[in-house]
DNA sequence: TCAAATTACTTGACTAAGTCAAGTAATTTG
DNA sequence: CAAATTACTTGACTTAGTCAAGTAATTTGA
């Protein structure tokens, strides 16, 4: 046993109540007729300038073939137009239709909803406060990544 | 737009950052023999007493039959025996095995190793505030639990 | 300058994960 | 003790995700 062992059970027991938070965030999707990886890439377009797969999977980690149909899903559901880039014709820019803009702020206002009501509790200076502190565990987390 | 809406925006952040961390920390599910949902199955086996279907469900939720079918390829696997209870047989009391102990321990270890490695550039202090963060804002998000 | 390598995306064939509903046997309830 | 409920099982199915081979456009380098 390391002297550290406490901390590290302490951290997973947060990840297991983290991960439930997040779990009850995506549940929405299931109410909406997206799942949670169309969400993820829809995201993506509507926040992407001059998108295209290849930027999409810069961001998301998500199987070449898999997205190429979800987006193919997109197409048929009026969600998105793609076009061969003109200046390389090996890609599609991808944009998203009034539909799809729509259909992503219902998506979005949903999502809004819902953390309103996870501090809907809180007063300002509680809001405040759980946002610096996400702010400061991004912060020490991010360090991991550096070189 | 409400005041809230760069708060909302902020914290939503936050949530896209963690879920990131957390998909990371389920990686290593994929080199290991289990799915993450048959990780969390193992957890509660070796987690409660006098474990049952009934009582796993009451911590995950999970398909009925599905759950029955994870259960059915622990005992093929050798992981967990499975005896009708005496008291109401019905019940299948589940109990890990020596290989089901040490499996779920390998799990347990290679978890802590990926937190020792998130935390590995963190001072003592740094690591205190984290875990401190940490706590905290879980207090604060459980308050929108209660009544 | 043009053949070889690379890139961006697509397609087919597949496995894994999860859901739904009907069914069986044991237990509880009125 | 018949009807309802509970604990679990089974079959048939859908959705999500993976793997690898293939096509067309672009880049690279002798």
């Amino acid at each position: 046993m390391d002297n550290n062992q406490d901390l590290i059970d302490r951290i997973r027991s947060f990840n297991r109540f983290y991960t439930n938070i997040i779990g009850l965030l995506e549940q929405h999707f299931l109410d909406s007729p997206f799942s949670l990886t169309e969400g993820r890439v829809l995201y993506e377009i509507c926040n992407t300038e001059d998108c295209s797969a290849k930027k999409i999977r810069e961001n998301i980690i998500i199987d070449e073939g898999y997205l190429s149909r979800i987006l193919d899903s997109f197409v048929k559901r009026g969600l998105i137009v793609k076009t061969p880039s003109p200046t390389d014709r090996r890609l599609q820019i991808i944009v998203p239709t009034e539909i799809g803009k729509s259909e992503f702020a219902t998506l979005n206002n949903n999502s809004n909803q819902l953390i309103s009501h996870m501090i809907e509790k809180l007063s300002d200076e509680e809001r405040a406060g759980l946002l610096n502190k996400m702010e400061d565990i991004r912060a020490l987390l991010e360090k991991s990544d550096e070189p």
